[in-house]
DNA sequence: AAACAGTGCGCG
DNA sequence: AAAGCGCGCACTGTTT
């Protein structure tokens, strides 16, 4: 990080003071939780593994490697599998090893790989988070978890000892196993999470300036998810669901705007069918209705190779010429401008005063910006809360953790409307305000835990 | 024993 | 133009 502006500069510095201030408060553990949640997992673990012996993989790998089977060992599953009863080989690593991850375990039919993902599933959730959090909690039942902005190339925030930026959250029984572990501290006080809505598109859309984007934005009766998830899925907009919107936006819109083709889009969503559990209105498969449609099976999704036709990736081939040629075309022609003016400097310049230098693939050089803009926003308002309005104030609540978009904090429960309204406007009118390149409405949304209760327990919260 | 590369997986 | 971006952490298997 060398040329910053002025502007830039300040930024870090006061991040830096700010998020100390934020590692200091720290956060309330059930360490008794915890104890016990580990022993029953460990229980439940011991008892799902005792039964792999009724498995032939099992058997396979035991008469293989004998005295040196290790189940944590995905190398020796992989040899198994692949190697000794010779299922198809689903992928190979960078060094040309058999593929294990859950993708590759999936493509096997065989009711032992089902298992073992559960299985790993809980380890994880005991290692990395029951176990991790237990480890760097405090006598004094509180969690400090560190925040850097010095170390991360793309000019957001990381989190260690423990990463407090990666809690379980989409696996539901995960999430509960591990968030009921955190408190606000105090029966009186609420966990609180405020996070940024769509601040990444917002941002995209400031730097690109791209009409169409910025349609979406501005007008509420317009939904771009929503529309990619009837073209995705050829549906028309009676035939349109929540469930097709959430894959459209997780498996489409997300990606492509990142820099992914739609080869890897295809698969994605073709997938997404079944984990989102997308059916028809009428109750027909979505599968045969996108086989109605013309798109009668996956294809091969080979980078390399064009898709054949009648194939759902050929459609997607489709419909990723029109997001990029005809729907959001400023975007597209931003992405090569912004590219080309790279190669020609060897830099960029953030809108929030950073001038970034040095060796950067297309897709770093179109994201990082994108990405790095859009954390600062949250920084801004962190900043301006903890140094300064909490203060002033005169709050008992205080942020406790900063998740890239959101923050999360303790809050006192006399205190719970006033605190998210000074909130809403230090991150919505105060730092709009204060950037003239935000030419988006900037919005908030809001969740509370009731009074007491965990981060597991916390809902949508309106606030009028 | 410590360090390293590789793999996998949790989050935005 | 390249074939999504970033982060931290646990674990294996190998080297120092």
């Amino acid at each position: 990080m060398k040329s910053l502006t002025k502007d830039g500069y300040r930024l870090l510095h006061e991040g830096v003071q700010a998020l100390s201030i934020v590692e200091g408060n720290g956060i309330k553990v059930d360490v008794d939780y915890l104890k016990q949640t580990i022993v029953s997992i460990s229980e439940k673990i011991k008892a799902l593994e005792a039964d792999y012996k009724e498995h032939d993989v099992f058997r396979q790998w035991k008469k293989r490697y004998g005295e040196k089977m290790k189940l944590s060992s995905r190398e020796q599953l992989g040899n198994v599998l692949f190697k000794v009863m010779e299922y198809p080989v689903y992928a190979y690593t960078d060094t040309n090893r058999y593929s294990t991850d859950e993708a590759a375990l999936n493509s096997v039919d065989d009711p032992f790989v089902n298992a073992y993902l559960e299985v790993e599933r809980l380890k994880k959730a005991r290692g990395t988070y029951l176990r991790g959090i237990a480890r760097e909690v405090g006598p004094d039942g509180f969690l400090h978890p560190s925040f850097n902005l010095h170390t991360i190339v793309t000019y957001r925030s990381s989190s260690d000892r423990p990463n407090f930026q990666n809690i379980p959250i989409r696996n539901p029984q995960i999430a509960e196993l591990v968030r009921r572990a955190f408190l606000p501290r105090a029966a009186n006080r609420h966990l609180v999470e405020i996070d940024y809505g769509g601040v990444e598109v917002k941002v995209a859309a400031c730097y690109t300036e791209d009409p169409q984007l910025l349609k979406y934005i501005k007008d509420p009766t317009t939904d771009m998810h929503r529309d990619m998830g009837m073209q995705c899925y050829c549906l028309s907009p009676k035939q349109m669901t929540s469930s097709a919107r959430k894959a459209a936006k997780s498996k489409f819109v997300f990606p492509e705007f990142y820099g992914n083709i739609y080869t890897a889009c295809a698969k994605d969503l073709w997938k997404g069918i079944d984990e989102f559990g997308l059916v028809m209105p009428d109750g027909t498969s979505m599968k045969k209705h996108l086989a109605k449609k013309g798109w009668k099976k996956l294809g091969a999704c080979d980078p390399k190779h064009s898709p054949r036709p009648h194939t759902f990736e050929k459609h997607i081939q489709l419909v990723e010429k029109d997001f990029w040629g005809k729907r959001f075309k400023v975007y597209a022609q931003w992405k090569q401008d912004w590219w080309q003016a790279y190669k020609k400097k060897g830099w960029f310049d953030t809108l929030t005063g950073f001038r970034i230098h040095g060796l950067y693939k297309h897709n770093e050089v179109v994201n990082y910006p994108i990405q790095g803009s859009a954390f600062h926003c949250l920084l801004w308002s962190l900043i301006r809360l903890v140094k300064k309005e909490l203060r002033n104030h005169g709050f008992k609540s205080i942020i406790v953790g900063q998740i890239h978009d959101s923050i999360v904090a303790d809050v006192h429960h006399k205190e719970l409307k006033p605190f998210l309204r000074l909130c809403q406007e230090v991150m919505v009118d105060q730092l709009t305000k204060a950037w003239p390149w935000i030419i988006v409405p900037m919005e908030v949304d809001f969740e509370v835990a009731p009074e007491g209760k965990s981060w597991f327990e916390k809902e949508t919260y309106e606030l009028n």
